[in-house]
Formats: C-alpha cells, sequence, structure tokens
DNA sequence: AAATTCCGGATTGTTGACAATCTACAAAGT
DNA sequence: ACTTTGTAGATTGTCAACAATCCGGAATTT
C-alpha cells in the first residue's frame, strides 16, 4: 500500500499545486529566510533556469508576490525583494499593535483550558532559552508563540492580516537583527502577563498588554538601531 | 502645449503602467462595482479578447488579484470572483474594527484643526443625504468618511490593510445592501460623537467609539440578512 | 580629460502555439 | 429509465519565440 499511498500524495500534489504556486512558495521562502536580502533583484530567466520551468509561471509567481508586499516592481527593469525603511516598520509595528490588541481582546473570549496550557508550555522553554541567553532559540519560539495567539482567536482572515505584516517586518528585522541588540529576555515577563490575562478571560487587559508589547518592541528595535554594529568576537 | 502636456502623460502613462496593471485595475473596477458578481467566473481569453491583450498578462493581473483577496482560483478550472460568506463578513468585521480602534487612537493624536473642519463638512452632508432618505448619496459618503479616516492617519500600511478589509467586505454587503435594510441614519450620530472625540484629541474614546461602530455595523447587517428581500415598487 | 552619443548584449514585456485538463452531451450497456 | 463510457469542444497550464527596453562600455565630440 505504501506506493498507493505515495501516489495519491503526489496525485493530491499535482491537483492543488501549479508550478506558479510552486515557485511563489519557493520564493517566499527565499525571502523570508534571508536567502534572497532585501533589495536584491531577481531575475526572470535564472529564476526559471534553477526551477525548471519557463518565464511564464515565474512571472506569475512575482504579481502574487507582490500583491503581497514581499518585493517591488520596476517597469522593465525588474522586481527586487522588498525594503522595508524605517518608517515603514514603524508604520507595521503600529498596525501590528492594533492587530494584536484585537488579538488579545478576541482570544480572551474564546479560549480553552487546553490552549492555555498550551502556552504556557511555550512560555516554558522562551525562559530556558532567555537563560541561556540563545536568540537562536529565543526567536523562533517568540514567533511561534504570537503566531499561534493569532492563529487561537479562530479568526482566519485576522490570521491572515497578522502574518502579513511579520513577514514585512521580518524583511526589516534581518538587518537589525544582525547587530544582537534585540534584548530578548525583558519579554518573557510580558509574555507571562499576557497569558494571565488571556487565562481569567479579561480581554481588555489582554488587549493592552499586547498593543504595549508590540510597541515596545518598536521601541527596543529603534534603541538598536542607534547602536553600532556589533563586530563578531 | 496641449498636445506636449497631453504627451508627456500618456508618456508617463506607459512607463509606470504595464498591460498586467491595466488588466488589474479594470478587473479589481469591474469587481467592485458589481459588474462582476461574487461567483462569477473569469474567462482568460474573453476578458483577454474584450480588452485586447493576450492571455499572459491577464493571468499576471489574475495572480495578483488573487493575492488581493478579490477571486478565487480553482486549478484546471479557472479564477471566480470571490464570494464572501456571512461566517467570512463576521471576520472582516472583527479585523475592521480593530483596525478603526487603532485609526482612531491615531489620529486624535495627529489632527489638524482643517482636517476637523473637513470631516464635518463631510458630515454635513451625510446628514443632509440621511434627511433625505438617499441611500444613494449617503453610502458613497458614508465610505468616503471612513476611508478619510484611515488616510489621515498618514500611515500607508494602515490605509492599505483597511482599503482591503473594506474591499472584501463590499464584495459581502452587494447581496445584502439590495435588500435595502441598512438602516444608515442611525449612524450619524456616531459619526459626529467620533469627530468631537477626534477634535477633542481624546484618542481612547475615538478609538472606542470606532471599534463599536464596525461592530454595529455588522450587527446591522446581520439583522439585514434576517428580513426578506424588498421587492421593488 | 570630461561629457555625450552610439552601439551590442542582456533583460523584461508580450504574444501565439502546444499540451493537459475539464465539461457537456451523446452512445452504449444494464 | 438509469448509470457508465466515450468523445468533441472549450478552457486552462505551460512553453518558446519575438518585440521593446534598459544597461554598460566603446567611440566620438568638445
Amino acid at each position: 500500500m505504501v506506493s498507493a499511498a505515495a501516489h495519491s500524495h503526489a496525485i493530491e500534489l499535482l491537483q492543488s499545486h501549479s508550478l506558479t504556486t510552486l515557485v511563489r512558495h519557493e520564493l517566499e521562502r527565499r525571502i523570508l529566510s534571508g536567502e534572497l536580502e532585501p533589495g536584491a533583484k531577481l531575475n526572470e530567466e535564472g529564476i526559471a533556469g534553477t526551477l525548471n520551468v519557463s518565464r511564464g509561471p515565474v512571472r506569475e509567481a512575482f504579481r502574487a508576490l507582490e500583491s503581497a508586499g514581499l518585493v517591488r516592481t520596476e517597469k522593465n527593469r525588474g522586481v527586487f525583494v522588498r525594503e522595508v525603511s524605517v518608517d515603514d516598520a514603524d508604520e507595521l509595528y503600529e498596525v501590528r499593535a492594533g492587530l494584536d490588541e484585537l488579538i488579545g481582546r478576541l482570544l480572551a473570549a474564546r479560549i480553552q483550558p487546553a490552549h492555555v496550557a498550551e502556552l504556557r508550555e511555550l512560555l516554558k522553554k522562551m525562559q530556558k532559552a532567555a537563560r541561556a541567553r540563545s536568540v537562536q532559540d529565543y526567536y523562533p519560539l517568540n514567533v511561534k508563540f504570537h503566531d499561534r495567539l493569532a492563529e487561537l482567536t479562530g479568526n482566519r482572515t485576522l490570521l491572515a492580516h497578522y502574518r502579513r505584516l511579520v513577514n514585512e517586518l521580518h524583511l526589516y528585522r534581518r538587518e537589525t537583527l544582525a547587530r544582537g541588540a534585540d534584548s530578548f529576555p525583558i519579554s518573557t515577563r510580558e509574555h507571562a502577563a499576557i497569558v494571565e490575562a488571556l487565562a481569567r478571560g479579561d480581554g481588555d487587559r489582554a488587549g493592552k498588554l499586547m498593543y504595549e508589547h508590540a510597541m515596545e518592541s518598536r521601541d527596543r528595535l529603534h534603541a538598536a538601531l542607534e547602536k553600532p554594529l556589533k563586530d563578531k568576537p
């Protein structure tokens, strides 16, 4: 039955994924992983060649990524990985704060005990990483934590808008994170307070905490910008 | 100098707009105007024919509209104008309420006296339309009012996300608006209160009012759904 | 020497053709 | 009658070629 299952899986993949979506996902991955840096030019023929497709699907993927805010197109010049300026980041953080407040408010009204337990579990791992001063461990957990909060609201529209903002902010953070100034341990206490408010079903409190948390993240990153680049030992 | 100006305008148009963007805007217009109804199928060759372009740019426009949430694509079957369900609309209203609250909060901190005057002018026109029971006049003014509030925050990211939500909600309202149950006059009082809070620079109050205003809009539309279709006289 | 003009290669924008898939309807079988 | 099979036409997915534009360096002018 192994081959049958494998086949049905392959069939399902072919039915849902066109070459365009494949290219789209691959480029999205490369952009968000930093493999393609902000400002980098995306060569149609080059990408088509490495992925063994023609330029058509690549161009379609470009238009999708453009609407998603991950790339910028200059007519007759090409498409480039979007560069997020400090001003852009300010805007993104503000909107994210607004959505975070909403997430806290909505989630407090709907959260299940099992989900609270799950979040507390996540918090433990984050605190462990924070004590170990391991940005490598902490950063993805932090992303996961906030993404899960958005997801648990059950509002897919909210989740989609939230993820888009996070993705765009990710493009901005890429630079600043390298400066090693994201003083992460500070936020573990705030995270715990958020989870407690959610557990109590206190939507206004959870919302307010999340709003301020997002705004403080912005301030922290701004402060980091003032500092010089930390050179590697 | 007329022809020179006209030429420079045409040149500028050619430089910035590819066929893809042209098709994209045209389809967007047709969808939002209701010319293309939710669920309607978009035929590649048909559209390409009427707009005198090949299928390539049409397909690229499709991918852009897909990322913008205005159409849905089924592989090997085609693309369809997105249908927004009641559940979808609930999600959209919730997110819009969150953004509206943010808009109120941000705008109260930045608004200029001239802008307050402009908003009060808009309010007058809306009240006039409300007294005349003219949905035709009132509806676009209402859209303009809220759009202007988002615009005046100066946060382009916020404006983009807000407009996307409004567009998607527009797809939903198309059905329900026809039922003539959008009891619009109710909201003029709320609008006035919002502008007053903004004028006082009371961000929390303005935000709270806008949040509740959006949520009430949702409730009103839900109530409208319960009623039967109003037949034309 | 500095600025300008003019190519030639590279890249993007667009098109038309071919392959794969779906849809609708008719024919055959039960 | 009802289901199934099969086929033709329409539609989408993909590709390769052509046209238009841009970029960088050589040749030319001042």
